[in-house]
DNA sequence: GCCCGGGTTGACTGACGAGTCAATCCGTGG
DNA sequence: CCACGGATTGACTCGTCAGTCAACCCGGGC
């Protein structure tokens, strides 16, 4: 049974590591024994628990990624007005950010935005997400919270671009950053969206 | 004097050359020798107008932003409303995208977006039209056309983002295409970004 | 005490591709 | 007709890693 298993769990390590290596230096300029010498262990037994230098991207993608999609689907489970259901969303990714900055900027940077390298091949994995943003934004229309004069897929492309965009702004050290300045974004990005998208807005 | 001129602009050929195969093979996966051949010339020659691979795409890159924030420049100047402002803005952007696809997908994905490698070096270019957007939308902000809950570098941020990223959804066939989709995508956008900016709305 | 097997090590290989360079071509001026 | 020099050629070099593999370590079962 269960030998050896005790020792902690490499695996997650360098896992780990990766994400700090990808953060700083990039996919492509980083070597695996970079990924190695970060996690403290021996080159080879990166290749022990995964295939290849690309399998511990996609790993790390696909673990979070998977989050995000169930949360917008649970997100979408809520009987809340359409605003909120986007806020939710917002907010999540936002917190996502503010959790763990490393992760994020290696999974927009080397994954979400890398459309040609790594993105082709989670195009389908990626755009789940897009498609469930629509889907909230289709239901809101049906409703007559949200107008029909734009459609749900651009709406959701919109959307999910503004706050890709802010936090590629945070990324890069182009916007302030800061607890304030998350809670913010979360407020604005659905200020400005939704507000262009629903039936009838007060005037201020 | 001009020797040897009547001969057609290799260098531009090698250019043209280039963005194909970038697009098709995106500027990591693909070799010098893929632009040389796809240029029908030697290998050497590529050497001979740049000095590097990499010099290549950022002649590509500068050429094209060069345009776009001299048309930012322009349309800023311009005395309109901002939301006429923003929407000659995303008219330029989808009418360069519509004008040469191939070409604003390299600059997209390779550069705007590959925030690691070619991103980095460029920042400072990339977000000169961030700040002219920014620019707009603060003047639309002193004069009560904008509201000033969301902070114009945000309001910019959003707005391009979401550009972008329909962009993207163009490139990778994720977002219907053709004349009838661009031309809605700039009213789109413009409506969706503006309406949330502006101090009035009148019901729809 | 001894064997078994999975975890762990790190030196080594093989491919690949950017960049070099010496040779060749060819238009122009003398 | 020749010499000059920039344009053009493509074979070759050289460094860099991703991925391999044979050996080693060590806990557990017998």
């Amino acid at each position: 049974m269960a030998a050896t298993k005790p020792t902690v769990d490499k695996r997650r390590i360098i896992l780990d590591a990766a994400v700090r290596v990808f953060a700083r230096q990039g996919f492509h300029t980083c070597r695996v024994s970079d990924i190695a010498d970060e996690a403290g262990v021996a080159y080879g037994l990166v290749y022990h628990y995964f295939g290849s230098k690309d399998e511990v991207l996609d790993t790390l993608f696909l673990e979070r990624w998977g989050l995000l999609v169930e949360a917008i689907a649970e997100i979408d489970r809520r009987d809340v007005p359409a605003r909120d259901k986007l806020h939710a969303v917002a907010s999540f990714i936002v917190d996502s950010y503010r959790h763990d900055p490393e992760l994020m900027k290696v999974i927009i940077v080397e994954v979400t935005r890398a459309a040609n390298s790594f993105g082709a091949a989670h195009l389908d994995t990626i755009s789940d997400a897009y498609r469930q943003i629509q889907g909230i934004v289709e239901k809101a229309q049906a409703n007559g919270e949200f107008r029909t004069t734009v459609t749900a897929q651009f709406a959701a492309m919109a959307f999910y671009g503004a706050i890709e965009q802010v936090l590629t702004g945070w990324i890069f050290g182009l916007l302030e950053q800061g607890e304030d300045s998350y809670e913010r974004a979360k407020d604005h990005v659905v200020e400005t969206v939704c507000r262009g998208l629903e039936t009838y807005t007060p005037a201020p």
